[in-house]
DNA sequence: TATTTGTATTATAAAGTGTAATGCAAATAA
DNA sequence: TTATTTGCATTACACTTTATAATACAAATA
């Protein structure tokens, strides 16, 4: 569980967990079952609260990313295929198509980019 | 310019302001030249504070999305294609594909679904 | 000269973020 | 049983961020 916290970013702490961890497991750095460092563990890891984290693991609870239990600690869900992208989702990908396109991006540089995003979780 | 604010999201108005500012640009809404309101009369439209538009637009232009002038308003900026994305649009594009493959969606669903966003703007 | 522009200033309130220390209920291991 | 580990709750505190409010200023325009 390597995180790189970025302590001057704008972004606070406990989300920039949840997105490194979101996106970890949708490139199968962590695999569904898999269990997630304790509260404890990674706290003292990365040097901060452990509210701090106990805060992301209940932001990915409560979104469905991960199942947290009395005992057995933090583990990846098996995604259910049946629950479609979240409009948060949609939202923010419609923004970073604005911002690629303002930047000089064509549509086919576009999903290009896309493509080898996506498939960079796969090897 | 019709602006839709959610005082009861997690993104402050300031940014909401700004992203929709954004897209508008992108979606070809907002020409080129076009003046934007003065952050008085967007703040009475919206009913929020002149400061928070303030806010956004000097956000839009450090960004280099617009240009303000003392007199003349805020303006689009015509668009530098030298320029390429910054590292947060990458990272926030790259988190959002995530999601989507996490929700179900496969490469090409997701590539049909980023090339309609992209088109939507060009109508 | 009077008005409009973005911006600055100052003050204030509310909310969000992160830390710190402590404890609890449940499950496991001894 | 007893001790330990787990996520989680609680309480308190400090700091930052966000948003408002009122006022004012320099520059450009009418």
């Amino acid at each position: 569980m390597l995180l790189h916290l970025d302590f001057s970013s704008d972004i606070p702490i406990y989300i920039q967990i949840r997105n490194q961890i979101v996106m970890g497991i949708a490139e199968g750095k962590l695999a569904a079952g898999e269990k997630l460092p304790t509260v404890r563990a990674l706290s003292e890891e990365c040097g901060i609260n452990m509210m701090t984290v106990s805060k992301a693991y209940q932001l990915l609870k409560q979104e469905g990313y991960i199942q947290t239990d009395r005992r057995a600690g933090a583990v990846v869900k098996h995604p259910e295929k049946q629950t479609g992208p979240r409009p948060e989702t949609i939202e923010g990908l419609k923004l970073r198509l604005s911002e690629l396109r303002l930047a000089g991006m064509t549509i086919e540089d576009t999903l290009k980019l896309c493509r080898t995003l996506y498939e960079e979780g796969e090897a």
